[in-house]
DNA sequence: GCATCCATGTAAATCGTTACATGATTCA
DNA sequence: TGAATCATGTAACGATTTACATGGATGC
């Protein structure tokens, strides 16, 4: 799975411009994956020359023109495949919890203070989801609903798992 | 943070060998880190170059012989820098959830097995996680020990979840 | 005899982020 | 007047994976 990947499923449901791109990725996808605009418009131009895409220069008033893309039935093919390709493993990737396994090397406090960190982002994260499962739930697939549910229960998992585990913390920071 | 913070945590509590290091980054790191000998070793050179790190190296017999890395007090004041710095942000990619969000665009059945795979993986890690808490916990510091208890809850909470959208998947299949 | 463990390393390729560069419009 | 939103793009850099390359020892 890359960047590629992702962008032609957006749009096999209906045409977007790089910054809707964007928006989709921050908004919906936030829980499992994430691209910049580094990544997403020399995407774009790449997938355009390989024609499985194509590009729609749209003049907007009170706003700036936009490229609009709509992908080719070669683009919808290359999407099926990648969608019966075998599933590759997740990535999970933290700093905080590689924090937490050196902590013997620094103030039990320091540590605290990264759990924290890190719970107050959870927090935020769950409000986000919650808050998009709020909005877009009418206009929402019924695996898309699916995958917000997981997101959230597992977003409310963590929350609980980390509120303990800095509780424990701070009972070894007593003795 | 990136591999070289990860390994001068590691050689803080005594020397390894690179392929120490591949070892403990498969195990213990396993919930939260990864990374593959293509970066560990010339990530150690590089470190070896700039002083952070020295090597030894020690004649085995009935084995390869191997290098050693210890590190120095420059070293340890950079891993220090490092724990001192501010918290990046968790990251975390699933091929898997993308292709739940796309299931609109392929057979119902399709995307049971998905999160079918999926699961199967899930309880793979809980498993391993779990061995190593029973085999390890003993020479454990306190925060690796809470560590390894956040990654084994959100671990089963995450197969309880998927679980219960393994079932939700499986009774829109029936509409 | 074959798989697995031990052990190290390089080179090419891939993938991605960050910073830079620009600029109009809307709303408070 | 200043922040936020809309909108696109490039260039330099960084990080990492995959594949290649090698080879002895141990255990089944």
């Amino acid at each position: 799975m890359n960047s590629q990947d992702v962008i032609l499923g957006l749009l096999m449901h209906h045409s977007l411009s790089g910054y809707d791109i964007k928006h989709k990725l921050e908004t919906i996808f936030s829980y499992f994956y994430n691209a910049s605009y580094g990544t997403i418009y020399p995407t774009l131009s790449k997938m355009e020359k390989e024609g499985l895409i194509t590009k729609q220069s749209v003049i907007q008033e009170g706003k700036p023109n936009k490229n609009v893309f709509t992908i080719t039935e070669e683009g919808q093919h290359h999407f099926k495949t990648y969608m019966y390709s075998p599933v590759e493993d997740n990535e999970f990737k933290s700093d905080a919890m590689t924090r937490l396994f050196f902590g013997e090397f620094v103030d039990t406090e320091v540590v605290v203070g990264v759990l924290e960190t890190y719970l107050e982002r959870t927090k935020n994260s769950l409000e986000s989801l919650r808050k998009l499962y709020a909005d877009c739930q009418p206009e929402m697939s019924p695996t898309q609903e699916i995958c917000i549910q997981i997101g959230i229960s597992n977003t409310e998992s963590q929350l609980h798992t980390l509120t303990k585990g800095i509780a424990r913390l701070k009972i070894i920071e007593q003795k």
